[in-house]
DNA sequence: CTGAAAGCGCTTACAG
DNA sequence: CTGAAAGCGCTTACAG
């Protein structure tokens, strides 16, 4: 029999107020009720209920973070920065899986209408701003992370950029067709780092060409795997004339594309995005994304806003870094 | 103003219960009653509180999963298995880190105690017997993951097959002295695994040397990381004479540690442990540990459990598998 | 320092 | 097919 809150004001002998305050440490209680609830409640194993504690409080202190992929190491990334925020502060964190084939906006609506949480982080879902505006109608703190909005506070990359920087790396150094391994071609981020690529190349008036830029065939995790990497990789290679260096959208695909050309005996020049933790000791050339930053400084919005909900809205957008190993300089 | 239940039910001309009918699907609503309420509900952005709902029915169709290292590569694994039993369910899964440092008994209990979940994933925590034994009191389904109780339903390894396995190879092929990179040794599956590799030794005859068994100096995620393998590679290739040949305790350690083995110039064979997306890329040998598997098994007897309180306890031991690529054939 | 009582927003027999 | 009402397990002014 599950106990509650009047088994042990009976079995202590005092009203079920004095137990809540004892679990609230809200107003002053004497030491030896204290003593004696507590001592009681410990035997029984009982703590207040968090569905009924929320009902008649209205606080929460918890934030919920939606992610449209758990098991990637993006997200894990970004988890840390958020766990190290969060460490410091008594909030909970949810975390909840959008499925983004079967339109996010209701998923979304349907999680926020619960109330679940006092805020709500939105990471790398990519919404389009007119669903974005809907959300307005909820009054409710939101944060977007790898991803803009000038409604809501957001961090962001400077995803053009990061594509300029490594393609303009590559052109420089004399390197004439630069394939792309590119993804989803209907994900924002990888729309902006086209837009970079193709900005490095009219820079330096190469002709962009279409067929240069690639994905593998293996969509699972949309396609941001080691086997999705590899399986383009092999069409680059089959092109002739095979192109003189390849700008890949992620780390982990870069993996797969490394084994690609180890397997053909054929390397060419490869610059990566992400640079996770493995990618310093296998020598990827890549683009740095400061990810706990983002998790860490994403969370802190959504944070200050729901302390302070008119506070000026906060757009921070990070600049990428090139950065230079080994895979660049074959 | 956020609305509730009776504003709706006003609007719509009907009774809360009503309204709440349409929302539970449960019994009959008459087809003209049910959208006027649902078109209403709509407009006025309403969906029945999670909280509330909750304490009034009873039913939660959530379960919570309880792990020590949210950021790693292992559970992202584990999570896959998870999630793929779940997309099936309708049940909402709640992530929660338990720190390792701070007594895990007081975290779990406090969490099992507000009775958040129907039930519990208790993953990689290695709670000793006696502290798993406390967690009975409560009546609530519990299911371990990576870890074994005989009065718990359980999904683990054969750690000290897993150390044999990959130790017996290596002394086979000739190699006299194996160092092994470890990790914390409080840990049970390192412990495990080091039986493993003793009893591999013995088996040959050889006798172990406590000064093999090496770990990096950096301790970040309990020393899952490149960088502990790496500094570990360092010390045993500073050892005189350098052993013949490696035992990595997991995947990321070895990356770290191949790379210590190029920057000095000097390979030696090895074979770690977890078999990631990635090992089959970078050409780690290792032992293959079926985690999708686990994941998803442990949940299923989670959720077996929640259904049927009383059904016996089921304890699943996997066996490892070696799988040999390039590093352990140098 | 403590208690009686209203209220949080729902669900669900029960009755019709 | 629908409503009135009790109840879920708490918190929190209010009063003393």
């Amino acid at each position: 029999m599950p106990t509650n809150i009047y088994d042990i004001a009976k079995k202590a002998g005092v009203s079920i107020a004095t137990v809540s305050r004892v679990f609230n440490c809200a107003n002053s209680v004497k030491e030896s009720t204290r003593e004696k609830v507590l001592t009681i409640a410990d035997e029984m194993g009982y703590h207040p209920q968090a569905y009924a504690q929320r009902l008649a409080s209205k606080k929460k202190n918890s934030i919920m973070m939606l992610v449209p992929v758990m098991s990637n190491y993006f997200f894990t990334e970004i988890l840390k920065g958020t766990q190290g925020i969060l460490s410091n502060e008594n909030i909970e964190l949810n975390i909840v899986n959008i499925n983004q084939d079967q339109g996010m906006l209701p998923q979304v609506e349907q999680i926020i209408k619960r109330r679940w949480a006092d805020g709500y982080l939105l990471a790398s879902l990519h919404m389009k701003e007119k669903e974005l505006e809907k959300l307005k109608r909820y009054k409710v703190p939101i944060s977007l992370l790898d991803d803009y909005s000038p409604n809501f506070d957001s961090v962001s990359f400077n995803n053009t950029e990061g594509g300029y920087l490594a393609v303009n790396y590559l052109l420089k150094k004399g390197y004439k067709t630069v394939a792309f391994i590119a993804g989803r071609t209907d994900s924002i981020p990888i729309v902006h780092r086209i837009d970079g690529y193709k900005k490095a190349l009219s820079e330096f008036e190469v002709d962009s060409n279409e067929n240069l830029i690639v994905t593998g065939g293996s969509m699972e995790r949309d396609g941001f795997t080691e086997k999705n990497g590899y399986e383009a990789m092999q069409k680059i290679l089959n092109m002739s004339p095979v192109p003189d260096a390849v700008f890949c959208s992620s780390d982990v695909k870069a993996v797969g594309a490394l084994k690609a050309m180890s397997d053909r005996k054929k390397q060419i020049p490869m610059i990566s995005y992400d640079n996770l933790s493995i990618s310093e000791y296998i020598g990827l050339s890549t683009i740095h994304q400061p990810m706990y930053d983002m998790g860490y400084n994403a969370t802190r919005n959504l944070i200050t806003r729901i302390h302070q909900p008119k506070s000026d809205i906060c757009n921070d957008i990070h600049s990428p870094e090139l950065i230079i190993r080994t895979s660049s300089e074959v």
